[in-house]
DNA sequence: ATCATTGCAAACACTTTGCATACGC
DNA sequence: GCGTATGCAAAGTGTTTGCAATGAT
């Protein structure tokens, strides 16, 4: 059900955002196009470290803030704690259980507010955040 | 404009939400109550140092968790490095000046998605976030 | 006297930075 | 060969924790 890519779609991808697409840069991509759930950097250090033993999350932490830089990715803020990343393009909200951590992409959001107060402003990005108790953890409660 | 607390008033509304009136809990609360700026700890410590030179960053921390812990306030992760506290309870979205760094309540903020999406979850908050560039600033790019 | 609050210092966790090495065109 | 990517170690920053001292009833 996951969307599998060849190295070269991969490359000419990030190439079209200007970005060198560098072994580990596909790397990345590849996992964040793979593994949609909205990773830590430590996430993806576990996972792609078994594969490729001398990378380093430095290399990840800089390739996640260049791939932010070029609007390849969203930095979410709803952990207090880590960042996380979302490859998802197209608007929607986020769910993120508070007991097992787990964030839920959430469809068709629709955000309205009064656009007078915001006059004048540049708006840049409309972020909801939705936190809770997700189903799997209301069980085990 | 800012509405101001006799110490009686601040000691029972803190009473009523289960938490001991002790002079420093008084003086944050009285300090979120009276700035509404939804201010960082570092803020908070500042400007409240002056007056109570022997306050500590932790009894701060401490004081603001045991706050967020009984509902009085709320902890904003619309900034990625430090938390922001609001004291406003009625429901509300946020808008962050990527520029500046104030915040600025955005009011009348409706969110509509699917709920089906999230049947069974257990729905705890719900943050709406902007962020863009204020009014101020973009005179002065 | 007892129990809660406070506050210092240290520990923690995530992220960034400096710089030397390695790699790719 | 030159410029970029990588990665280690260290520094930076916000927050929490352990524990002793203090304060309130």
């Amino acid at each position: 059900m996951v969307e599998q890519y060849t190295t070269d779609e991969l490359k000419d991808m990030l190439r079209k955002r200007g970005i060198q697409p560098s072994f580990h840069r596909i790397q990345v991509f590849k996992y964040l196009l793979e593994n949609r759930i909205h990773p830590t950097v430590d996430n993806i250090y576990r996972t792609l470290n078994k594969e490729i033993p001398t990378l380093s999350k430095t290399t990840i932490y800089n390739t996640l803030n260049l791939f932010a830089e070029k609007g390849l990715v969203e930095i979410l803020t709803i952990d207090e704690r880590e960042a996380r990343y979302d490859i998802e393009t197209s608007p929607h909200g986020h769910f993120k259980c508070v007991k097992c951590g787990a964030i839920y992409d959430v469809w068709d959001v629709k955000v309205g507010f009064d656009k007078k107060q915001l006059k004048g402003f540049d708006i840049g990005s409309v972020h909801v955040y939705i936190r809770g108790v997700c189903k799997n953890c209301q069980k085990s409660s």
